[in-house]
DNA sequence: CGGCAAACCTGCGAGC
DNA sequence: TGCTCGCAGGTTTGCC
């Protein structure tokens, strides 16, 4: 589900209800979600407060006043909502419960239950296991043309399964990599060690352009994905490719009923919307 | 290490 | 109306 751009805007939703306010109560409704909710969770994080909220990759990091950060994934379908004061009871789904001392409520929900909640010292986060491995930040200085050239030397697999390697680039999913080879005109299916220098360089702010672009419009609401105020994102209604099997090519002036439109094809058991024409 | 399929889950829309 | 099938924003695991 939720992508950079989803995670990003849940990130900036939830800072400024939270940060400052106490965790007074954390309220775990079952043993799992993709993992078991780690021992001793709600006493590690009873008691303290927020005092900042960040992201990195896919994964929300809520720093806390005991030197603890709270580690949360989206996965597929997950939520994570902020409740004023909650009136109506749980949702079906509603699997793990921050309630603060200002009597409001953060919610995360999660149907298939692909997410995650760890809890680690703050200090010690850049070696955490989801994170000692990960790539750059794609809207970093760090991912440039010259590091994912090098990256992709020794890479023949296609470029869009490549992309969704959270060690090359983090938070590039199926949605923004498809959107990201169509703006940079590269056709998905390319081995990834057969870009030249031109396309890697048209290739790393396509990826920002979309990114960037997303994250302006609350990201893409497919089924599941709110921000944390529950509105819906509308990034969905700007897709080029996603989703948009046989429509015509916003790019292209050549007839769908001739070329097909939009294709859809199975990579690396995924979806990859393009079109062959104006990608290459 | 690279590459690929399968697994983890529930819900929903399409087609019959 | 109701069934089955396929597919969905991610990541890990196990096998070759």
């Amino acid at each position: 589900m939720p992508e950079l751009p989803e995670v990003e805007t849940v990130v900036r939703g939830l800072k400024k209800p939270l940060t400052g306010h106490v965790i007074s109560k954390a309220d775990i409704r079952r043993k799992n979600l993709r993992y078991p909710f780690p021992k001793g969770l709600a006493k590690d994080i009873e008691g303290a407060s927020v005092r900042n909220i960040s992201r990195r990759a896919k994964y929300i990091l809520i720093d806390l006043s005991n030197d603890k950060t709270l580690i949360i994934h989206l996965g597929m379908s997950g939520r994570m909502t902020v409740f004023d004061s909650r009136q109506d009871s749980y949702q079906k789904h509603d699997h793990f419960v921050l309630r603060f001392d200002n009597n409001s409520e953060a919610v995360l929900n999660d149907a298939r239950r692909f997410g995650i909640v760890d809890i680690c010292d703050t200090d010690n986060l850049d070696a955490h296991k989801f994170f000692a491995h990960l790539g750059p930040e794609p809207l970093s200085n760090h991912f440039s043309p010259a590091y994912l050239q090098e990256k992709l030397l020794a890479r023949k697999t296609p470029i869009k399964v490549a992309l969704l390697d959270q060690k090359l680039v983090v938070g590039v999913g199926n949605i923004y990599a498809s959107e990201a080879l169509f703006d940079s005109q590269i056709d998905p299916t390319r081995p990834a060690n057969s870009l030249n220098k031109p396309e890697i360089n048209r290739l790393v702010p396509a990826i920002r352009r979309v990114l960037e672009a997303a994250i302006k419009a609350g990201g893409s609401s497919l089924r599941d994905y709110v921000q944390a105020n529950g509105e819906l994102g509308y990034f969905q209604h700007n897709w080029a490719v996603y989703n948009k099997k046989g429509q015509p090519c916003p790019g292209c002036t050549c007839d769908p009923f001739m070329t097909g439109g939009i294709q859809k094809i199975t990579q690396g058991g995924r979806s990859t919307f393009y079109c062959p024409q104006k990608q290459n």
